[in-house]
DNA sequence: CTATTGTTCTTCGTATACAATTGTCGCTTG
DNA sequence: CAAGCGACAATTGTATACGAAGAACAATAG
């Protein structure tokens, strides 16, 4: 049962805590963590062959971002995220990603643009051979390719995290959404390429108006 | 030397990295720690009394708020706010500031409101008796308050931190701007005692915006 | 049968110790 | 005299050990 990460990281020399991190999220947002398991340092040390330091360490940073509470003396579980978290998430989301796809507009260089329409053209292809996991993969890539050519580190580290749990509730509920968003995406990436600001950040808040609501639909009866 | 910060905290049971990061954050933003500083584990330890372990778990976190940057095998360093940071900061503020004030606005009970009037008329007596490190703190006060009335936690978290690396920022370029908004803060609670999301929503924005020009203008040369 | 108390056990909180790596200073050599 | 190489010191990364606090369970008394 060891997970044995540094094997699965290769020769990468990144410090344990990162790795463990990355582990321990993946573990949460795939579920095989479910929400409101116990997460004692002990187990999770075994769990990923290192000692209890480097996982203290993630697991302080999974709790600034959501994914466990630690409960002093008592130790962490992981995070469970009610309709009430998810309408939160989005209401926030609602807000910050228009405003990505907005300085994205403004400040898109041509390279930029390629890419995007690269993603897109894969997704194409992922979409015509019914490969919905490599679909959702790149929505996501395109998701975070916008947050990076906004220019706004700040907006894009905070809307990361906000995507990272938006997808781990989707992965809870097994809710999927690929096909939809399709048309949505090639006019959001018009509207950068355009360079309208005002244009992208209104098409991107309808495309997360629409997430939004489609999360809210499947999550209310939860 | 020694801060001896338990002295400071009291009897409180809270861990003792918690209060490393309470303390490290403190130190950031009253500029005893500058920007550019480096920061090793065992200076920091010794400055606070306590081992290296607490110490390694607070600056991850600090490093999550963006108050340090951490370079693999060397070490810590205090993050250097530039232009373009508040320029960023700000930018997100202005979109969820008023988010805020929106929810506050369509959620505040009436003590709600009588907490807020509080907080106004200490400030208004702050302001009359030159107090100005006082009507800062009410400022901040009001501030959170309505971040908690907004009902959103990961709205008001996020806006925290950024709260948190504004009023760093002022420190280091010797801002106050406490007069200014006296005016607006009373049309802000005004705005969210009548219950109308639309005008509290305008009303923030107009004041983050007012700020965010402000914080332009004296940080724009440095 | 139930409630309360005492004990045990699990788990966290903190400190200390050791290994690995990196930057720096000095020396040598071209 | 400059540039490169090597050794040393300093600092981080990781592991282990010990002490304390809370929870769960069992036993006993009412």
């Amino acid at each position: 049962m060891d997970t044995d990460l540094p094997a699965k990281i290769g020769a990468q020399h990144l410090p344990l805590r990162d790795q463990v991190l990355a582990a321990l999220r993946k573990g949460i947002i795939s579920g095989d963590y479910p929400p409101g398991e116990r997460l004692t340092e002990d187990r999770l040390a075994e769990d990923f062959g290192v000692s209890r330091n480097p996982v203290r360490e993630a697991l302080r940073v999974a709790e600034a971002e959501g994914f466990v509470v630690i409960l002093p003396r008592r130790g962490a579980v992981v995070a469970s995220p009610s309709s009430a978290t998810i309408h939160d998430i989005f209401a926030v989301r609602e807000r910050l990603e228009p405003l990505a796809a907005r300085l994205a507009a403004e400040r898109a260089a041509p390279s930029d643009v390629t890419s995007l329409r690269a993603v897109l053209e894969q997704a194409r292809l992922a979409t015509e051979n019914q490969n919905l996991r490599r679909v959702a993969e790149l929505n996501s890539a395109l998701h975070l390719q916008i947050l990076e050519i906004s220019g706004n580190p700040w907006l894009a580290s905070i809307a990361k995290a906000l995507y990272l749990h938006v997808q781990w509730v989707f992965q809870l509920t097994a809710e999927v959404r690929a096909p939809h968003s399709w048309d949505e995406h090639i006019k959001l990436v018009d509207a950068i390429e355009s360079g309208d600001g005002d244009l992208a950040e209104s098409v991107a808040l309808a495309h997360v108006g629409a997430a939004s609501a489609a999360a809210r639909e499947t999550t209310e009866g939860a």
